[in-house]
RNA sequence: GGGCGCAUAACUCAGUGGUAGAGUGCGACCUUCACACGGUCGAAGUCGUAGGUUCGAAUCCUGCUGCGCCCA
């Protein structure tokens, strides 16, 4: 039997877990999703938001496997079919800016290799290194069907695309236009407006200058936050009633450094007569509401950058400038002619690249656009109908607001990484052919062969929008498409909301004509302790495999921020993670299973949460904790044969521990179906360590150290069942440790070969038993209050003291009696605990408390110090009182006692009378405490008579957790 | 400017009208034959602030302060 202990190692340790199990599952291929006809097991589908090619594995990615991997594991148990549909995304301007970067080392760039060679290069890199999250994804244990991965270049998965386009053009929901548009001057390319970030509060200045009219009669003073655009103004606008310039309006000012003339106009909806001078200048080929302005009174759009930046022709004498020194030149012109009239400091948002953080500039460019406004509308309607519900519910109106204000969508990207935009261009005539064709050599309209293809590619979300279908093989009717499509749940965190989730809706609904997913739930970010984004800025990014397999803090940072100096990092890291202070010189190795937990035990709800290394180690201890359970059980559980239903159960501990099981069970399902993942992790947590360790095996030891005998046998059969339930209902949570532990319990010959595929623990194995769950807080709260009292009066832990029980009620003292050997052990008392009735005196030196109708008298003769035990029961008496006050206050109320429901009120009142009761005999105790000198003077003296002992009913419900019960009693007894 | 959210124990967080909870940390005792990554017991919170509604508010309403996010 002792061998069986020495198999295991003393301490859990995920390493050496972790890599048997992984393996094991691919061997036997559990994660399939399977397309048989003759399968009619129900469907569950989630969508694995796709990491970008480019991507390291972060904490984003660690979270998203945390939730989906649990709740698809939850359901493959649960016998549903399951897809959890893999993939990579080929992130355009993300993977395009990496290789470029790569080449800038080389000294070499795009334009140089030319795009087929660029192409080439990039398809290397991705081969390279593309497949390295989905690598690591399985080190979190993820169990998608690697099989369906998904790349979004795949051939297949681009001939959707480039159908969906055609498609949206032959419908007249894609047009290409010249407009306005967001430039990432760095990228070189146009960015949609959800790709421009705007930084708040950003340090600026007001620039002054004067235009000069051109009659030489006057000036009029602008004011600026970027002078170098005043080489593209076309106009002056003042507003139509403002009296300081009503003489100037129709008037044209002199252009100082190019040869022009600039109207003044006057224009109620651009100009704040309070902002500045009140006259503003119009660049409408730079500013959306000049552009606006320009639009209403029909002025000259004049472009003055060139794609990267710089000031091209138009701009004079300025042209060749990159835009921030062509602003420095520009006012120092404007100051050497006399114009500027001054600066001041200002605070503005600036529009950045979320990409690469640069100032993007508003550019006049013609762009494919998608007309979003049919398409949101019904993806409005189908989460106000309830076709999709999003979870938690709060966002839904930021869903609705984004999608009822809506503007058209630029997809068209200047990269060569990317789906190619499948229209093509005549040279001759000017015409465009948008066709699914691979090559076009003559237009369509002139029949000229001046035919080249257009050179942009999509927006990567547009490819992205399309994944819930194009995964399956659309535009092809295949049988993925019929079974897996609409998918049940999308899980992601809310700040793809707009970007993937809202425009797979629009796609879903209008090239499937139904919604995407049943449920999308919506989960918040990681930040640091301190609140923050991880960032490579803040250098407190975490690669989530440092916590898993532990790092050192030097190697952590050198992670978080590459290239900075070792000391710098250190000082970066320690700022945003205050607690690792506390924690050496590195992470421990924490194990996939408890960083899983970790993140599953936050609230959907929280948008923000914050990393706590400390609250990861806390799961580490747990996954110990059913390590040692198992390591103790596992002796005791030789030989016993395991069988499917629920075990006969007749002794008492038996009976409660499946009754917890059926709650637990119970329990869990109810919340893991609404998306409370962390609630479900409470309730298993505390059902294991709680219940099952700290009660059910310290009661059944004597059990189980026993002889052969029937109780024992049903002990072992019931202990089987429960570690084997108890295994599975947390497996979707921490796959490795219960794999690991249910494959060394004993098992039927037909037993599923992994607890992947095991049956998910349901309400009915266990079974409830209200009379048993009665029957454990009586002997729950007697043995807790005969601990406390011992700790209270500081018995040493070793030593034995003597018990005795007194009830009233028969059945109380069978009870009693029969657990008496497990009070015995718990209590640790010397020789077996003496049951009465009560009534009797109190024998001398022993101290009284009461537990649920239970008087415990526990002897404290020589174990305690009458000073420490009289300030003891002082203290509790202050408490006692102050509650009693407030009690009687309140019942002193008319208006309580008529307006309260009637069992508040009643329970107020069983508190005062235990209350009351409690009162009276820590008084008693008080004129006691002499006696409990082992030689006491007042020994000779017959010991005061107790309180009555007719103690009115427990206030104590059933279903009141232990804890609870705890603190209610503290409360009322001394 | 508009909108959303957060503020609860030292820390990280639960808690949708009945008088405060968890994990970690902290204190005391215990190296008891599963586990010191443990056991038993304990201390610790005017629930950001000021009002209001209510018999009763952490919870509902309003104002304020601080923090965060989104949109324009």
């Amino acid at each position: 039997m002792t061998d069986l202990v020495h198999e295991m190692p003393k301490a859990f340790e995920p390493q050496e877990v972790e890599a048997r199990w992984y393996a094991f599952w691919q061997e036997h291929d559990l994660f399939v999703a399977s397309i048989d006809p003759e399968d009619t097991r129900p469907v569950y589908v989630i969508q694995m938001p796709p990491p970008n090619v480019t991507g390291s594995l972060h904490m984003g990615h660690a979270m998203r496997v945390a939730f989906e991997d649990t709740l698809i594991r939850w359901h493959r148990m649960r016998g549903f079919n399951t897809l959890w549909q893999p993939g990579i995304d080929h992130a355009g301007i993300a993977t395009q800016t990496v290789v470029e970067r790569q080449l800038a080392r080389e000294g070499k760039s795009r334009h140089e290799l030319g795009r087929e060679a660029f192409l080439e290069r990039v398809w290397a890199w991705k081969r390279q290194s593309g497949g390295q999250i989905a690598l690591q994804q399985r080190e979190l244990g993820a169990s998608p069907d690697w099989k369906r991965s998904v790349f979004t270049m795949d051939p297949g998965y681009a001939r959707a695309v480039k159908e969906a386009f055609v498609r949206l053009y032959e419908e007249e929901l894609i047009y290409r236009a010249t407009r306005l548009v967001n430039w990432d001057v760095e990228a070189r390319t146009v960015l949609s407006d959800l790709e421009v970030e705007n930084e708040e509060g950003a340090n600026g200045e007001l620039f002054e200058f004067a235009y000069k009219v051109a009659d030489g009669k006057g000036e009029i003073v602008v004011a600026t936050t970027r002078p170098e655009t005043m080489l593209g103004d076309t106009a002056v606008a003042v507003h139509p009633d403002d009296e300081r310039y009503q003489h100037l309006i129709g008037k044209k000012l002199k252009h100082p450094f190019v040869d022009r003339l600039v109207p003044i106009i006057a224009d109620p909806i651009l100009v704040d007569r309070k902002f500045g001078t009140g006259a503003v200048k119009v660049t409408p080929a730079h500013d959306f509401n000049d552009f606006a302005t320009g639009k209403r009174h029909g002025l000259a759009e004049i472009s003055i950058l060139t794609l990267d930046g710089k000031i091209n022709e138009e701009g004079g004498p300025f042209a060749g400038l990159d835009r921030f020194e062509a602003r420095r030149a520009v006012k120092k012109k404007l100051a050497e002619l006399g114009l500027a009239r001054g600066s001041k400091p200002h605070t503005l948002t600036l529009p950045r690249s979320q990409r690469n953080g640069s100032v993007v500039e508003p550019m006049i460019s013609t762009q494919w656009f998608v007309r979003m406004k049919p398409l949101a509308e019904k993806a409005l309607a189908a989460v106000a109908e309830g076709r999709t519900k999003i979870l938690p519910p709060e966002w839904t109106k930021t869903y609705n607001h984004f999608l009822e204000n809506i503007q058209d969508w630029c997809i068209s990207r200047q990269l060569w990484w990317g789906h190619r935009i499948p229209a093509f261009h005549c040279d001759a005539c000017g015409a465009i052919h948008v066709t699914r064709d691979e090559v076009v050599s003559s237009c369509v309209k002139c029949g000229s062969g001046e035919v080249r293809q257009d050179d942009d590619v999509l927006d990567t979300w547009f490819s992205s929008g399309l994944w819930p279908f194009a995964t399956l093989g659309w535009p092809d009717q295949t049988p993925e498409l019929a079974r897996f499509y609409p998918g049940s749940d999308l899980e992601t965190g809310y700040d793809i909301l707009f970007f993937w989730v809202a425009r797979m809706m629009m796609m879903g609904l209008h090239f499937m004509g139904d919604v995407p997913f049943r449920r999308v739930l919506l989960a918040g970010l990681l930040v640091d302790e301190t609140g923050k984004k991880m960032s490579k800025t803040l250098g407190n990014v975490i690669d989530p495999l440092d916590l898993i397999h532990g790092a050192t803090f030097e190697q952590v940072v050198q992670k978080a921020s590459p290239g900075v100096p070792i000391k710098e990092a250190l000082e970066k890291f320690a700022k945003s993670y205050p607690s690792t202070a506390k924690m050496g010189a590195g992470f421990p190795a924490f194990g996939t299973d408890a960083l899983r937990m970790t993140l599953a035990s936050y609230s959907p709800s929280s948008t923000r949460i914050a990393l706590a290394p400390r609250r990861i180690e806390g799961y580490r201890h747990f996954c110990n904790k059913l390590w040692n359970a198992t390591r103790f059980a596992l002796p005791y559980l030789e030989g016993v044969a395991p069988r499917d239903e629920v075990p006969s159960a007749t002794l008492l501990a038996n009976r409660w521990i499946l009754d917890r099981l059926s709650v637990a069970a119970q329990k869990a399902h109810e919340f893991l179906d609404s998306y409370r993942l962390d609630e479900t992790l409470q309730v298993l947590y505390h059902f294991f360590w709680d219940e099952l360790c700290d009660w059910f095996l310290e009661l059944t030891k004597p059990v189980l150290s026993g002889l052969e005998s029937p109780d024992r046998h049903e002990t072992q059969a019931v202990l089987l069942h429960v570690l084997d339930h108890a295994f599975r209902l947390l497996h979707p949570f921490a796959p490795f440790v219960t794999e690991d532990l249910w494959q060394r319990l004993p098992k039927a010959s037909n037993a599923p070969k992994s607890i992947c595929i095991a049956r998910y623990t349901v309400e009915q194995d266990g079974r409830p038993d209200p009379l048993a769950h009665r029957e454990m807080s009586v002997l729950q709260a007697a043995i807790s209050t005969a601990r406390t009292l011992r700790s209270e009066h500081e018995v040493s832990p070793k030593a034995l003291v003597p018990l005795r029980l007194r009830a009233g009620e028969v059945w109380l003292r069978e009870l009693l009696t029969r657990e008496s050997v497990a009070i015995q052990t718990l209590v640790r008392t010397e020789g077996t605990p003496v049951i009465e009735a009560p009534g009797g005196e109190r024998p001398r030196g022993y101290v009284l408390d009461v537990a649920e109708d239970v008087e415990v008298l526990v002897g404290l003769v020589g174990h305690v110090d009458p000073v420490k035990e009289k300030d003891r029961i002082e203290r509790s008496l202050k408490k006692i009182e102050k509650e009693l006050e407030n009690l009687q206050k309140r019942l002193s109320l008319p208006s309580f006692v008529e307006n309260a429901p009637a069992e508040v009120v009643a329970e107020a009142r069983t508190q005062v009378a235990a209350l009351l009761k409690s009162k009276s005999h820590l008084e008693a105790s008080i004129s006691l405490v002499d006696e409990l000198l082992p030689t006491s003077p007042l020994s000779k003296n017959p010991a005061p008579g107790l309180p009555s002992t007719n103690h009115p009913a427990g206030s104590n419900k059933a279903g009141v957790s232990l804890r609870k019960e705890q603190v209610l009693r503290r409360r009322r007894a001394a």
